[in-house]
DNA sequence: GCATAATTGTGCAGAACTGCATAAAGTGCA
DNA sequence: TGCACTTTATGCAGTTCTGCACAATTATGC
């Protein structure tokens, strides 16, 4: 019986996740200046280029975030909702991009312990919301059917997607993944009636 | 007769300049990777590490970008015209906020030439857009009978103008200066009649 | 299985940046 | 002017990160 992902999908998973756990408990222990990637990749047991090769840099690897992406089913869900709410459908799709940037099976308790202590990791996850961001502007672009009836629409759309995302970060750190619906839906609500009385 | 600004202001101005000038000139030569900072120091007459004083990055040197500030003026000019249109207001004050990280006397078109043709040096731009939405979001938190009646209005509506700012620099790169207001006004108009058909 | 192709891991050289200690230059005041 | 005080410039050591070349590992077709 073969299992459904490579051998070598395993292997990266399990890279992935020892430069991550290594990075996180070392930083949480003695604090992100006094950690170096080379203690780091001696505790993960990869060499220093190889950490390199996961993660762009060392804030990624203590957060645990890599390269978000836009897969297939993502894309589905996205499109099946999209009668529904426009904004809110935009702000769930970014937020689900944002979800496969984080990398798999790590503790979302910890992570938000070091985001809200390090702004410097808080910056990173702002980056990748705008990586995100500019996968999820495509997956809008392809339904202008769905869309107002302006060149613009999909742009200003994302724009305000990730507006809303930013907004419910800063507000709840650590709350913006697929899983977390409520808090969102919230962050929507609040924008909502903020910008009813702005415009 | 004594000048308004001091020996010492002067001389950090023209510190400023001539690495900006010694960062632009080569890299429109060569090419952002081509070119090292050891060369633009060399060119510039100043060290390495006064180079680093005075912009914390290569792009942020080759761009022309410092660290935004909130001056008195802008403040109070955001004040006086606040009652007139909350989103305009916030979104000039932004925009004036990121005017102060443009170093003075230096060449708008050349500046849209480098942001059009390296990604790195608009991402540079698109970060101190975030400082600037910082620092306005301090000034707009100061006016709290101007804004609509939520705690978080003052996060959102900066949250929007930062939005409909990335969303113009994006349109049309370079032209988000306060000098550029019919600009921005027309990404204002785009971005609220997609909001009222979106909401 | 085995040869071959495609990925992934590593070392190394070099560029980008930071903290810290010290020298140089500008400022204010007696 | 001369002298303390503050700000700016520089050197240096050390860390982060990148391109490139090559070795090791995994996948693929026969």
């Amino acid at each position: 019986m073969q299992t459904s992902v490579s051998l070598r999908e395993r292997k990266r998973i399990d890279t992935y996740r020892s430069i991550h756990e290594a990075a996180a408990e070392l930083v949480l222990d003695r604090g992100l200046t006094n950690v170096t990637v080379d203690e780091i990749v001696e505790r993960a047991g990869v060499s220093a280029r190889t950490f390199f090769n996961y993660f762009p840099t060392k804030e990624d690897a203590v957060v645990g975030l890599r390269t978000p992406e836009l897969t297939d089913e993502l894309l589905a869900s996205f499109r099946s909702q999209l009668g529904d709410d426009l904004l809110s459908g935009a702000v769930e799709l970014l937020a689900a991009v944002i979800g496969t940037a984080l990398i798999p099976g790590d503790d979302p308790v910890r992570r938000k312990e070091l985001t809200v202590e390090y702004p410097e990791l808080r910056k990173r996850f702002m980056m990748r919301i705008s990586d995100a961001e500019r996968l999820a502007l495509q997956a809008i672009e392809e339904q202008p059917e769905s869309l107002p009836n302006s060149p613009e629409a999909a742009r200003v759309l994302t724009a305000l997607a990730a507006a809303v995302i930013r907004f419910t970060y800063q507000s709840q750190p650590g709350s913006v993944t697929s899983s977390n619906k409520e808090t969102l839906r919230q962050g929507i609500a609040t924008f909502r009636e903020v910008l009813r009385s702005a415009l």
